[in-house]
DNA sequence: CTGGATCCCGAGCGATACTG
DNA sequence: CAGTATCGCTCGGGATCCAG
């Protein structure tokens, strides 16, 4: 109980170093909604290329947030869906965008405001 | 409306570009609780460097989730304080940090579970 | 004590080309 | 369609030195 400020800072340091990266949380969020194909999820997530969204769901996968289901079909198709974990997530997640949705506006005023004050 | 979806994705994305870095939600973690001295703030937050806790102190304060005041004295004083606004996002971010604190296990054994599997 | 400036390395990530 | 491999660039961020 003496390092829990501590504890509490790797445990932040670790969330972000999971799903802080550029993609994950997007991932995150469009898998909340229901299962996808890989492709399907390139178009849905403005901007992300091939090889992003390939590391993205591996990583996620690998921390059992998302599962991975393919069909050996040709051509080949496989399903990306988020795990009870993943949806767990996608929950205090949606906190935070609800945050930013809300105060969006306050930060870009503020941040405006501070770079006039730069005379 | 047509592009709920992007909206929503640029706005997660602007936050991450915010908040997302490697210190700034620890800062905020840290004033969440009181007011705190530079110095103060370099003990308490392990492993961050002089440059990057004035870094991200200016970011902050520039987007308005922390405030500045400066005591003209020998040797100078300067006490940082959270914001109305950055106290709100601290309280989102506090349900991230107990998702991570609960399911924490959870990840690690599933990545350990994942990385065995590969044979 | 607080804060800025400079140098530099490595991680992150995009582009591209290639496989099954 | 889904996934892998390589190259190269940008930039976050640590170390260090200087200043008020």
């Amino acid at each position: 109980m003496c390092d829990a400020e501590n504890s509490e800072a790797r445990i932040v340091r670790d969330l972000l170093s999971r799903v802080g990266d550029k993609w994950s949380l997007l991932v995150i969020r469009m898998l909340h909604e229901h299962s996808m194909r890989f492709t399907e999820l390139q178009r849905s997530i403005d901007g992300i290329s091939h090889r992003m969204l390939t590391q993205t769901l591996r990583n996620l996968e690998r921390d059992g947030l998302v599962s991975r289901t393919s069909y050996p079909e040709i051509p080949p198709r496989v399903e990306y869906a988020a795990t009870d974990l993943g949806r767990s997530l996608a929950l205090p997640v949606l906190g935070l965008v609800e945050w930013a949705a809300a105060n969006h506006a306050s930060i870009t005023d503020a941040r405006e405001a501070f770079d006039a004050a730069r005379d």
